[in-house]
DNA sequence: TAGAGTTAGTTATGCGGATAACGTTAGCCG
DNA sequence: CGGCTAACGTTATCCGCATAACTAACTCTA
């Protein structure tokens, strides 16, 4: 591949990220809420209460970024940690009543995003969109280099 | 579309731009540069010596970050500021001979990302993959939040 | 030509995310 | 049982990127 179809690539992929987060960050604002707050809120949302260490493989980030994160949700009143009970080490995180509620707005404007962001495309690159951006960062993980020899 | 429709595409997309900057980033570590410092250098490359306002919007960028960038790529001897002879308040931001060098390694492993970022599509989705991803960056660009109006 | 508005650049500050280093607790096993 | 290793979490530090606020310089116009 020649330089200029990969940096093509390359670019659109650094853009996208970066006016993506832009437009998450004007929609959260409203909200009091920051890029990256609003997944870990979701995640939340979607499993129930679970220990930082969880949180930090469902969100894909590391534990010193959950720890600050939550540190600033929790002092906004969003989250709770308590101490887990079977387990010294661990805190549970869950979504208290204004983490709840907030949730659901943040949904609203996720869809309202999702929509914006595919507007225009045919409905099957759409549907396809989610499959081919998950090859994409398959490819890129360092996390999974190669798939595993043996189980 | 649905909560969980549109969860898969900004997770998605989420989820790239973390994968695709950590696999950046170790590809830079190497060369002593941070991701967001490759952009810059590749935009001196390909475009000549400009000033500070250029790069700004070429990289997409506000202003602060490009202080801040160019003043640690200065430090490490990569590029060069000088002053504009017709604009006493513009600076003239070009590579030195060390960051001209750095730009070619850069380009290398620029072109190795990209393969193996997509690795394993079909050829045309790859070839229309950087269409695609500008058509979603335009869809949520702040900047041009609507096709405008009258000029 | 003088003032208003615009543009280039910087500093200060805040957030997300990363790595490195550390203390504490579980768990495993000899 | 005691010690080794692994796991949970936190702090410190760094970088990119953002906004807000400011200075200095250019430009346009009344």
């Amino acid at each position: 591949m020649d330089f200029d179809q990969a940096d093509a690539v390359n670019q659109a992929i650094r853009l996208l990220s970066l006016r993506h987060r832009a437009r998450i960050a004007a929609l959260l604002a409203p909200l009091g809420l920051h890029p990256g707050q609003e997944a870990l809120l979701l995640e939340l949302a979607r499993t129930g209460p679970m220990i930082g260490a969880q949180l930090s493989e469902a969100l894909g980030v590391e534990p010193p970024s959950v720890t600050l994160m939550a540190r600033k949700l929790e002092a906004a009143g969003h989250i709770r940690r308590t101490p887990a009970p079977d387990d010294r080490r661990a805190s549970i995180v869950e979504l208290t009543e204004s983490g709840k509620t907030l949730a659901e707005q943040v949904k609203q404007l996720w869809c309202a995003l999702a929509e914006e962001t595919v507007a225009g495309l045919p409905a099957r690159t759409a549907a396809e969109l989610p499959g081919l951006l998950n090859t994409l960062t398959g490819n890129v993980d360092t996390k999974r280099p190669r798939p595993p020899a043996r189980p």
